[in-house]
DNA sequence: CATTAATGTAACCCGATGGTAACATTATGT
DNA sequence: ACATAATGTTACCATCGGGTTACATTAATG
């Protein structure tokens, strides 16, 4: 059966396959057409060429929008923020593909690249924005960055848990069981605590 | 003039030159071998074969080794450990090579992978136990978890520098000039400062 | 039903890759 | 000086990579 959309699916659906398998980065335009079981032929026609597939694939498994709090719903106390910090742990650790793409990101620069960092962006600003408000008036504001505290913290935990797919324990802190990211999870509770309050 | 140490030499140079170009990942033999001006028969004969050759100069160059302080003059104060955090800030953002085997470290799991990131592991326990030392006997230690502090800080400012090289902004904190650095590095001092004081 | 456009495949090109074998050159030691 | 081992090169192999052209098949449209 000749259908366009079904096609295209099913090549989306091998891209997932093997970036799960092998990594993005080894990944190529011949061996997706051949997970497909399809013509390469079919890429270039149907999404420009192996890039363009890439955007298509990364933009419809739209992962790193996951545990962002919606706008109007915002945390109220600070309690509410250390539970979103926290469910950025949970979402890398529970999201091989999410921790695949923060790696791809890390080595190219594409343009593909580059609009989903811009969505990256836009869900690190939200918690950003999200803590600020957080902050007491009577506070000297100009003390704390909440940009650069939120933006060390949530690379911290993106680089731990990329880690975490490599090697089994980072300065001592084990990344392959619970007890780990538990301390983890408590430290960074720790520091919002005592550089916010 | 035949001499197997200047060719082993001359090739492990051609390494040093094409990661810092292209990037360890995207290195092969015969681009090597090309390089360095020489027929890759050599690597096999001399190295034993291409990660052989990628272990002989990663370990040749001790990079990661560059801004730890000597044991014996541990940091005595809290402002000589964030000196030495701040430290690796400027180690790596003064040094694309150890970027590069960052990178490569978090989408390798090679044999030689594991042999660096053993190095790198020392060098952050020695830097976990010079803040340990530090803490008042008087605190209560058992609330504060320098490793997982220590860990989740280094991860961020590691992520941060690798990510400065494919996109000029995090979170809103600008990675391309050094007033986003200074953000960076004031942030550091502010959460060693609140939590372990 | 017949024409046409959409969908799909096979085959090829070219360059690069990892790996090996055969051969040439130089150094070394006796 | 000569035999031998160390050093080095050329050439080749099979495979895979991205990319294109020409052709086959199916669906849609009049």
């Amino acid at each position: 059966m000749k259908n366009r959309h079904h096609t295209e699916q099913d090549i989306i659906a091998a891209v997932d396959t093997l970036a799960r398998r092998k990594g993005i980065q080894k990944l190529g335009i011949n061996a997706v057409a051949r997970q497909a079981g399809v013509s390469k032929v079919l890429i270039y026609r149907y999404f420009g060429g192996f890039e363009e597939l890439l955007a298509a694939w990364a933009l419809k498994n739209s992962y790193w929008a996951g545990h962002l709090p919606p706008p109007e719903t915002g945390p109220r106390n600070l309690s509410d923020g250390i539970d979103i910090l926290k469910g950025q742990i949970t979402t890398m650790r529970s999201t091989p593909l999410l921790r695949e793409i923060e790696r791809w990101l890390l080595l190219e620069n594409s343009t593909v690249g580059s609009t989903i960092m811009a969505r990256l962006e836009e869900r690190g600003t939200a918690l950003t924005r999200a803590f600020s408000s957080l902050l007491k008036p009577g506070k000297n504001d100009t003390s704390i960055d909440t940009e650069a505290l939120i933006a060390l913290l949530t690379a911290g935990v993106a680089y731990l848990s990329m880690k975490s797919d490599r090697c089994n324990v980072y300065n001592g802190v084990p990344l392959d069981n619970e007890e780990g990211w538990n301390r983890i999870s408590r430290t960074l509770e720790n520091i919002i605590q005592k550089v916010l309050d």
